[in-house]
DNA sequence: AGCCAAGCTGAAAATTTGGTCAGCCTGCGC
DNA sequence: GCGCAGGCTGACCAAATTTTCAGCTTGGCT
């Protein structure tokens, strides 16, 4: 499972372009469902050398994880002590909610891999997301013991907002489906019913 | 495409067993990651009497499918509009988690549909989903109208609780990461969780 | 220019997998 | 107990797909 430390000019490009095309495949066809012959046509590279870059598909897709993982939790970490509690967390949500918008490939690869068990990323979850969520957990339940958001599990708060949000990526196409082809963009009233949900929920009387 | 009309005895206790066998395993492989063999074995019959009741892996997962999507959709059929609206609302949150609890596998099914483009139930979610959904909304926006709870976007309203119950069947292997191993079921919490949200989002003050 | 490691390729080996086939069992009505 | 349609199987095929390999090409350094 060598993961490609890319040195020259070259190597650099093509496990650029590797990586692209990885994800447009796997995110649209899951791991079994994507070929190597796609990606590399994909990627505008030929099988054996795409497989010159990558010891094998499955590295590819481990590849594609871990480099993901970080992008994934970065919105998370912003949350900050410092900030009014609510503008903090409604804050967060909006920047998940554009992550689906802007990285709708990089959320369907992540629902995926957890939806078929997290068999290459359970460890990471088991540890780097949990020690993270468990400290934002922890900040949030000390704004609500201090009044200044109304109280509620802050772990499945948490959860509520990745399911909330990471729905207009996953499910993209069941939500155009339903709004109907004549109701154009559905993020802007997604903002919106997102804002008041989160306010209604946490905002002190 | 021919679906099985099982007449016998031996009919119905096989394609039973194939459906059932057939759901665990698209269930947490995926249709391509799934092979005949694996259903097969599951199911405790040989590869070639399998495909004695169903023409091909594909008949099967359609054949699961369409049986899936009223079971699916009858939670959303029994919102009542004789019924209080908090009541009615809250009502239908908490069958879909218990659907959630109950079937995740089903759930499951049809997450992994959805994310790789619903290409065999598009036609579905365009005529049956969206008419019923576009039903319920306005429903939900005439109580909203005469002042019975408060106001938000209806068909929102809805994706949010399809999104929020989901995930902790989707998603399921990550809320457990993160929770621990020592937290337990993670269903109680949920259930308060939502009730909380949807309260707090649609009670009149 | 000349060298050589890096980059790349066509062809094919190895493996997986969906589906077929010829024919053997078996339950059950007579 | 006989016949036979329904039920079932081992062996096999064809197609798809991952991976390997022997060797050709090229970029960049001296």
């Amino acid at each position: 499972m060598n993961l490609p430390v890319a040195t020259t000019r070259i190597q650099k490009r093509n496990v650029g372009l590797i990586a692209e095309a990885a994800l447009e495949v796997f995110s649209s066809n899951g791991f079994r469902g994507a070929t190597v012959d796609q990606i590399a046509r994909e990627a505008g590279l030929s099988k054996p050398n795409l497989l010159y870059y990558f010891p094998s598909k499955e590295a590819i897709h481990t590849y594609l994880l871990s480099t993901l993982m970080d992008t994934w939790l970065d919105p998370l970490r912003e949350v900050d002590e410092g900030g009014d509690p609510l503008d903090e967390i409604l804050a967060y949500v909006q920047r998940k909610l554009e992550l689906s918008r802007e990285r709708p490939r990089e959320s369907r690869l992540f629902a995926n891999e957890i939806l078929h068990g997290a068999s290459n990323i359970l460890p990471l979850l088991e540890t780097d997301l949990k020690s993270l969520v468990d400290e934002k957990a922890a900040l949030i339940q000390g704004w609500m013991d201090a009044g200044r958001i109304k109280p509620a599990n802050p772990h499945h708060l948490i959860f509520s907002i990745w399911s909330l949000t990471q729905h207009y990526a996953d499910f993209d196409v069941q939500v155009r489906a339903v709004l109907g082809s004549a109701a154009g963009d559905p993020f802007p009233d997604a903002e919106d019913y997102l804002a008041t949900m989160f306010t209604r929920l946490l905002r002190p009387d």
